[in-house]
DNA sequence: ATCATGCTTAGCCATGTCGCTAACTATCGC
DNA sequence: GCGATAGTTAGCGACATGGCTAAGCATGAT
């Protein structure tokens, strides 16, 4: 039943954030130091740690320390079982569609009230 | 810089949990009314109640009440801005993935230790 | 009218999340 | 070595989350 995914669970959480997600869209321009990704957002760098290593935890970026500088990428394939989820739910969700329209347009008019 | 994104922030969040998304895969085969979606989980009423007004929230499902008895049904389209999220990401990402390479394979170098 | 059913509300508890400050460690430049 | 820089750790406070019980309300069946 697929109850058991702590990935998934994992991934969603992570990119549930908003300044995360803004992490990973810089992240993916370039990649960046710790300061360099906390300028923009205005947070202190503890938090931004905190942040780094949720997506890091996720699978989403990877990081490495060069002297006293930790320089973070993204990991592109890290979307990959988002995605595939997406795409399965989708096609069950699809192939129901006729049976569920009906029912969806009755919804429609009640839930203006 | 799509800083205010309460949409994927709901949507994700929705996402993050693995008996929401359980519940969702089960309404994907047909409506169900809240005391059938709460069986299979193991879970108190209550509890269910929550779980399906987070995903309600979120725009995820639909609900209407006819006598006694609340219909929930999932809402397609409402994964759309998700699956945009997801192929506007992918396509930056491997925008720069050429930029990136040389760098990821330094990371998992290092990340063994 | 009465009772069972189905949902809802209120409220409790444990835990998790997200922000912070303060203090610490580790490098780099001089 | 000394001070500045980059990151890290520890711990706090406010609030959200996910589970529960208990009690309430509305509807359907008898």
């Amino acid at each position: 039943m697929a109850k058991h995914d702590p990935d998934l669970s994992l991934l969603f959480h992570a990119l549930a954030d908003p300044t995360r997600r803004s992490i990973l869209t810089r992240l993916a321009e370039t990649p960046a130091r710790v300061t360099d990704l906390a300028g923009p957002t205005g947070l202190r760098l503890p938090t931004v740690m905190r942040h780094l290593s949720v997506l890091e935890q996720a699978g989403l970026i990877a990081t490495s320390k060069d002297g006293r500088i930790r320089t973070c990428a993204i990991v592109p394939e890290a979307l990959d079982p988002v995605r595939t989820w997406l795409d399965e739910q989708r096609a069950i969700w699809e192939a129901r569609l006729d049976r569920l329209d009906a029912f969806v347009m009755n919804v429609m008019k009640e839930s203006v009230e």
